[in-house]
Order: structure tokens, then C-alpha cells, then sequence
DNA sequence: CATGAATGAGCTTTCATTCAT
DNA sequence: AATGAATGAAAGCTCATTCAT
């Protein structure tokens, strides 16, 4: 990406910004919210937006780097503690919830990626980070002739695409959305899909 | 939607402004897609566009309309034969295929629905017809104990969310593409996620 | 230049476009006038202007290159007919004609030539051209010794430039405007210049 | 003008400013110029420059009325030796080692004046100067005779309008630029052009 | 029916200038 | 005196849509 902010201006006001943008990115949609917009909520006038940033996607992108980093933890610590049922509902349920604290971002992110090459790729990788995870996971269980013989490159994208789309759905189609519920049965479902027995 | 054509003008022109639409609809992406472009594909002046269609939405919900149509199909037969594995897989490959069939509009469609609530619904709602007969037919499994007693709505869900968004995946993003392999891997995870044994 | 308009539009609209802004240039001044001026003096709206040019700069270019085809016949006709204070008067009264011809286009070009170096290049090859022509004359006449022995080079451009520069003052400063008496006189300073007797 | 800066400020810091005002207009051009390059270029703070100067253009005829004053000197001392091809050669090359001195703010100041009557004025006064003394010096050659009939106005207009065009070509497009030989070229073309024999 | 010239609302972006600190 | 964040007017340009021919 690259293309980020001058380095000028005040960071007070700089995360004043990036917050409105945020909300009204969120609401309005990207493409819908003006920069008028962005800066009416932060009650700032509107040329000072470009003080902070080059343009419009410039703040989007600065908003999806600082969430990309923060959803990097979901890639690193779970499906460690073995493969049990318990641990597997337990990162299942520490997805959803990372996605949840995120959901704003991700709605514009993914909403943007529709027509932006770069933030798409920037989504995929980090899907695909925690894909090969699974698939590694995946591999090393049939080794150990614990899970049935899959193919696991098609599983693990099977299998990591059935929760990113329960996530995506459960918090922007306003669908079941008991957490502790949707966790178990994802969890369950994925398990026996895998495990034998 | 309600918004469509009036049926004015010669039915072969209005095909060839569809089709025209359609491709650079797919190739530009519908944002990007300038009504000049779509007119210039089809070897017609700009103005006529409008002699056929309210504005450039109303071409994209009239071939979507169509494709809803044809895609109903989905929804129809499969599932029924039974709930062996044999049938699971060819009602996936089935999915897959038409998927496939209609792989240029659903593009723009899934697209467009990022910032239109009325395809977005459209789309839901074709979504949620294969997930509720999904559901009864898991609903029907645990009242014959030959399935896990999992929360049905859940399961429905998770499981058509993981082969649409595979479907994507693998027609949108280049992925494993050997339909046949990626349909056989999809119904054996199904099948043990839900069913014993 | 090559950056030239659309080939869209009505012929006619795009001479009263032309028209518009070679009279809004030359009145408010290339950099002061606005696309907006252009086209109320045109009688349209607006975003016609964008039917046929690319931008601001797209019209001048094209007043420009039309001028520069006019102008070329300067470079044409004189200093054929012998070396007689004669020829040269009239060659020097044709060149302030036409200079005179297209006095408005000139002025633009020149003033947009200070920050337009594309513009500036367009000027210097005209100016060059005919410099290069004096250049020769001095040359032969050298050889034929009826000329002194000045260094051509320099005294073409000299030259040259006293008659440009002449007519640049008298056309926008308002001095001497009487291009008979003028032009004598600048022939007579020209000729002794360089003749003997 | 009278738009003079407040004499506010420190001296030493006004004169940092203005030097790095006239390196940054000469190398960027006065309107591609920002007050941003001039302070920074100053070592000094946006802001800054408006403690010195009421605005960009004030900073420019500040400095142009400095050059206004050293250029004086151009209109002094020369022509007043005799009318000598010598003394002709002498200040023809004084007048370009004059130019070229205080060529960085003569090239600022000429292209500002193509869209500011002031300092255009303030131009065409020097060189009015220039010329009138010019002038007188051809009437007096014409009352003593030793000079060709030739009206004086223009005469003189021509030949200084030649020597600042020479000027001017040589300095800013890179043309012959061996001062001496230059002047002693124009210096021949000017003598002949007035003086019998 | 087809044409395509004309429209104009609406967005993005720039930067000289101000002013509280 | 110096700072630099904030301002906001102003302009360029795009393109879906209209409508006279």
C-alpha cells in the first residue's frame, strides 16, 4: 500500500479523523461517504482531512493496516493446545470474538475490496495465513492417522471459509448470533468432519 | 424490485444490450462499468441504453432476475434422493456446476450487492431457500437419530456457507479448481460432520 | 502535444468552444480564466466543455496548433525575392500582419509558454525556423560578399528578435502603431545592418 | 505596488526568507511555487513567512525593487562616451554582465509580469528608461548628422527591444553564449544599422 | 426507435492565509 | 517572533441521464 498519510498535523486530531471515518464509513458505506462527511463528524472542516491523508482510501487503509495487525493474533496462538474438541470451540469462539471487536473495519474492508485490488489481497492473506495454518494441522493429523484422509488443502479452505462466512454472517445479516452456541456447533461440525469418532 | 424495464423497443436489441452489459459488467466490474462502455460492447449508440432500461441498475436486477430464475433449479431437486454420501456429492457437483453455469453474474451480482440492499436480499434470500430445506432435511435426520443431535438453523447455515464460499473461492479466486475432487472432499466433510458413522 | 480532444461532439459546438475560450483567454488571461468563463461565454454548460477537450490546456493547444499553421506561411514567402531593402520591408511588414492577424492567439500562447514548456517548444521552432532562414541569407550574402562579416548565427537571432520583440511591444504595450512607418524604418535598420552601402 | 511588507521581524530572518524566495521561484517558477518550498528551503516554518510578508507576491516585489534599484545602474554610465563603435560594444556588454548578475529574479520577474500589470509596469519602466536615452542619443547623432534619418522612437525601441531579446534567448534557452563575442556582434549590427560609413 | 449532444450535480483536491499557542 | 494546525474558497473533472432531432 505505501501510499499513506503526510506525516504532519497533530495525532489527537489524526485519531479524531480516523474514527470518523471509521463510523462513517461504516454506516454510509465507502463508497457512499463523502469526505464532507468524515470530517462534518469530526467536527473539523473539510480540507484538514487531506492534511492527514492523501485521499479517502489512504484513511481506509490506514484503518485496515492497525486492524490487520490486530487480527494477526488470531493466527497465532489457537489450534496449539492440541486437537481436541474443547480447543478447537475454544479458537472457534476466539475467532468470532476478535471478528466481533473488528466488525466495523471488516464490514468497509470487505465492502472496499469488492472494487480494490490491494485490499482484497491484503483480506486473502491473512485468510490464507490462517488457512495453511489449519492445513498444516490437517496434515500433521492424518500423519498421526488421526483424521480421516482428506484432501487437506481443500479442507482447510473448506473448513476455514464455512467460519469466516458464519462470522461475516452472523454479524452483518443479523443472523443467530448466541456466540457460545454458534461456537459449539461450528466446532462440532468441524471436529466430526475431520476426527474420526 | 419492481423497477424494471418497460417493455418498449425491439426484444433482439434489448438481448444484445443485456449481453453487452453482462460482459463488461463482469470485466470492468459493475461500478467501473460506464454506460458507454456497455453500449459501445453492444454497437449501439449511448442514448439507447435508456430506451430499454431505467438506468444501469436495472439492467444488472433484470439479468439478475433471470439468473435467480435458472438458479432456482439448485434448490429443486437435490438432497432428495436420500442422505447417502453418493447423493450429497452430486448434489454439491450439481451446486458447483450451476454455480459455475452462472459464474459471470453472480460475480456482478455479489458485487453489486455490497452497496445494494435489494440484490443483497435477492441473493439472501435464494441463499436462505437452499439453507431451510437444508435444515429440514437435518431436522428429518435427527428425528431418525441417523444424524448428531446439532442445532439445526446453525448447521444449515455453516454448512451451505462453507460450499457457497468455496464456490467462490474457487471460481473467483483461482483456487483448486478440479470440481470433482473439490465436490467429493466437500461431501465427505458434510457427511461426517453430520452424520454418524 | 497529441493530448487533443475527444472526437466526439458537434462541429459547430466545438468551433463556438474554440471561439469562446480564445476570447476568455485573451481577455482574462490564460491561468485566471475558468472552464466556467469558457462555457458561459459559449452559451453551454459546464461539463460540454469535457464533451471536446480534455481540459484547458487540450483547447489552448488546439488554438495554438491552428495558429501555427497560419504561421508557418511567414516562414514561406520572404526573403525569396533578392536582398533589396525592398523585399526586406515588405517581408518584415508581412511578418508584423500576420503577427497582427493573430494577435490574441499569440498572446495566450505566450503567456501560458512561462509554466507550459510544451507550449514554449511550439513557439521556439517557429521562431527558430525562420531565424535559420535569415541565418542562411547572411550566409550567402557573406559569401557573395555583399553583407559584412558578422557572425550569422548571431546576427539572425538579433535580428530576428528586434522584429519579434517589436511586434510583441506594439501589439500589447500600445506603442507605435503605425505598421507602414515601422516597418520601413525596422527594414532600413536591418538592412544597413548587415549591407554595405 | 505599496503593498511593502511590515518592517516587522528580524532582519537576518527577512533576508533568509528572501533569498530562499528567489532561489526557490527561480528553480520551480513563481506560481508552481509554494510557501511551503520557500520556508522550507528557509529552514524556517509555514507560518513564518506571513510575520515578513503579506504574501507570496509581496515577497516577490521586494525583491524585484531591490533588482529595480542595482539595475538603475544600467541606465547611468553607458552611452554617454562619444557614439564610438567602442563605446557602444562597452555598454551592450555591460548591459548583458548586468543581466546575467541578476538573472534568477529578471527571469521570476518576467514571468510573473506576463499575469501581473504591476510588476510589468515596473518592467517596462526600466527599460522605458532605457530607451528614452537611447532615443535622445539618436536625435542628438541626427541633429549633428553623423546618424541616418530614421525615426528615433522607433529606432531606439528596436535596437534596445534587440538587445534585451539577445538577452533574454541567451540566458534562459541556452543560446551562444560567449558574452564578448555576442556583444561585439550586436554592438556591429546596432552601429551600422544607425551610423553612415 | 435510435441517436448523441448537452446537461449539471456533486465529488475530489489544493494551498494561500489565519491565528491560537 | 516563531510555530504549524486548521481553514475554506475555488476549481477541475466525471458521467448518469435527458431530450430534441
Amino acid at each position: 500500500m505505501g501510499e499513506n498519510a503526510p506525516s504532519k498535523g497533530n495525532a489527537k486530531t489524526r485519531e479524531r479523523v480516523l474514527q470518523a471515518a471509521l463510523d462513517v464509513f461504516f454506516e454510509k458505506g465507502f463508497f457512499e461517504a463523502r469526505v464532507d462527511d468524515v470530517m462534518a463528524r469530526a467536527g473539523l472542516s473539510h480540507g484538514t482531512f487531506y492534511t492527514y491523508f492523501k485521499n479517502k482510501r489512504a484513511a481506509l487503509v490506514e484503518l485496515v493496516e492497525r486492524a490487520v495487525e490486530a487480527l494477526y493474533e488470531i493466527t497465532e496462538e489457537p489450534w496449539r493446545r492440541g486437537h481436541s474438541y474443547l480447543s478447537l470451540e475454544q479458537s472457534i469462539r476466539g475467532f468470532l470474538e476478535t471478528y466481533q471487536r473488528h466488525y466495523k473495519i471488516i464490514k468497509v474492508w470487505k465492502e472496499a475490496s469488492v472494487t480494490d485490488a490491494g485490499l482484497a489481497y491484503l483480506w486473502d492473506r491473512l485468510v490464507g495465513k490462517i488457512t495453511s495454518r489449519i492445513q498444516k494441522n490437517i496434515e500433521a493429523s492424518i500423519r498421526r492417522s488421526i483424521c480421516r484422509k482428506v484432501n487437506p488443502v481443500i479442507a482447510a479452505r473448506a473448513l476455514a471459509g464455512m467460519i469466516e462466512h458464519y462470522a461475516y454472517a452472523m454479524f452483518f445479516k443479523g443472523e443467530s448470533a448466541d456466540i457460545g452456541e454458534v461456537a459449539r456447533t461450528l466446532a462440532e461440525l468441524w471436529y466430526h468432519a475431520l476426527y474420526v469418532q
